[in-house]
Parts: structure tokens; sequence; C-alpha cells
DNA sequence: GCCAACGTTGGC
DNA sequence: GCCAACGTTGGC
């Protein structure tokens, strides 16, 4: 049993996006060490951050859980999709992606909350040029973060 | 919109 | 294999 923080933008999918719609392919990644975490690491039931990012508002909004294991990402193989990519074929395909399934939307727990909790230091959303849309996160982190947003501060 | 940081590409 | 150029991410 793993945990991890996966980032979207609320403009492409937000957690009210996953509410609605209780279970999403977690599909589009393009990142080599994301798709990894997906497609080595991931089992059915691992825990999730769901991160707003590129907002006004960026932060942790919710809990979900792995549903699926990783299979092909479809969209690499459409070619009116913007995710598709010519050098993958469905018998040599390079992206993955699992499923993910709402567990609860939460409050918001801003950036700033993050960072100005010291148990959550080295977070890897804290450090200088993080990108990876995808990260793994400590059971620690993850106990203190749950216990936040379930107001036990 | 700015800009720092990082990943990818492609010529050599 | 090197590395400059380019594109993307994401907070501010």
């Amino acid at each position: 049993m793993r945990y991890w923080l996966m980032k979207s933008e609320p403009s492409d999918y937000s957690i009210d996006d996953l509410v609605r719609d209780g279970s999403v392919p977690w599909y589009g990644v393009r990142n080599y060490q994301a798709r990894n975490f997906m497609r080595d690491q991931m089992q059915v039931g691992d825990g999730v951050l769901f991160y707003h990012s590129s907002c006004p508002q960026p932060g942790i909004v919710g809990l979900a859980k792995v549903g699926k294991l990783a299979y092909p990402d479809a969209t690499q193989f459409d070619p009116q999709h913007k995710y598709f990519d010519p050098k993958a074929t469905p018998d040599n395909p390079r992206w993955f992606n699992v499923d993910v399934h709402i567990v609860q939307k939460t409050r918001l727990m801003p950036l700033a909350e993050i960072r100005d909790t010291p148990e959550l230091a080295n977070m890897r959303i804290l450090q200088r040029g993080n990108r990876l849309s995808i990260t793994p996160v400590d059971p620690d982190e993850w106990n203190v973060i749950v216990a936040r947003l379930a107001g036990r501060p």
C-alpha cells in the first residue's frame, strides 16, 4: 500500500468532475517518471491526494484511490487527440494510466498550509522546480494530511 | 505575463 | 555522448 499525490489543473479536470464521474482514467501523462510510478508501482487501493495546480488556489482538494492497475493510455493511439503519440503502437504502447476513484472531496488545503506544516517540509511538491505531476507521499505525511483534512490539526 | 526549473529533442 | 535550443510546468 503506497500513497501518491496527483496534480490536475481544475480547468482540465477538477475534484468536482471526479465527484461527478466517480472514477476516471488518468490519461495524458507524458513524462516517463510519472508514467513509471503508475505502470510499475501503483496498486489497487493505493491512496491518492488530489491536487489542483495552475489555478488561483493551488492545493489538496480531495482524497482518492487507485481503482485499476495501469493499462495503455488510449489517447496515445488517437490521431485526433492532443495526446496522440505517433511513436506509440498498440503492440508497443509507450504511455499508461491507472484509474482514479473518488473517496471524498475535502476542504482546500492550500499550498501555503502544506508549506507551513513542519511535518510536511520534505514533500516533493514543495521543492524548487518540482514539476512532476505524480509524486510519492510518505505514510507519515499522508497521515498528517488526512488528520488535518478531518479537522484534527 | 513573468520567470525559474526541468525534460526532451536533435545536430554534431 | 554532448549540449544548446526549445517547450512545458506552475507559482506568483
